[in-house]
DNA sequence: ACATCATTTTAGTTATAACTAAACTAATGC
DNA sequence: GCATTAGTTTAGTTATAACTAAAATGATGT
């Protein structure tokens, strides 16, 4: 596949993976189940899922439905599953995930437009 | 592994994985193999690899000579390996580096110090 | 057409990553 | 000790990535 590894690399579109792993959800419900992220970036997550082959989208009335294409992960996925096997899984993503989240934090002030 | 992912993430380090994937080779080889970056940029790349366990080093006298550990790949080692098999593996390479150098490449001015 | 809801895209900010040049460290040989 | 060679580390630059807020798109319902 495309970027494949660019993709898997960071914590947050794993996560996001996992969510969609055994039932497809819409992009509004992927939000909700992150909480501590804007629309936005999930949107743009999405999209660099999508690109890299890594989910399906398709629409419903107004929403877009994501599914993950286990198949496209080849010898990834083994990988995949078992991290999240583990019961550590959880505290592992919040340590990796705050780490990742000295990334653009507060903000500092509007811009003209 | 701790950070595989992030550690095989980038062109670069896939090529110096590659490098020292059937034989050993010192740091300065490596350098001289890659040709178009500098000693520090591989040492840095070298140490990544080291920290996340890809690759294990060791000393030689004034050398230093790195070693692919291919069992910690684990998963991956099969999508490397099938990766490098094929016959436009250096051409994609060439392209994806490419890309890649879009990065730091011509120097602005010196610094005081 | 207009309002609303769901999502995507865009513009801008901050942190991080890949890099260069130069300083530093370490082993060897004189 | 000093010079040389090999490699690492540091300081600084540029590009990229992850993010936010707001604007834009698109489907549905009235």
């Amino acid at each position: 596949m495309r970027a494949t590894l660019r993709a898997l690399a960071t914590p947050r579109r794993r996560e996001i993976l996992r969510l969609i792993w055994r039932d497809e959800r819409t992009a509004g419900d992927i939000h909700r189940a992150l909480g501590d992220v804007t629309f936005g970036a999930v949107s743009q997550h999405l999209k660099v899922l999508a690109d890299s082959g890594l989910v399906r989208r398709r629409r419903d009335g107004r929403h877009r439905i994501y599914e993950a294409r286990q198949d496209s992960l080849g010898p990834f996925r083994a990988w995949l599953e078992s991290s999240w096997d583990d019961a550590l899984y959880r505290l592992k993503l919040r340590a990796e995930l705050e780490d990742a989240r000295r990334g653009p934090r507060p903000r500092s002030r509007r811009r003209r437009r």
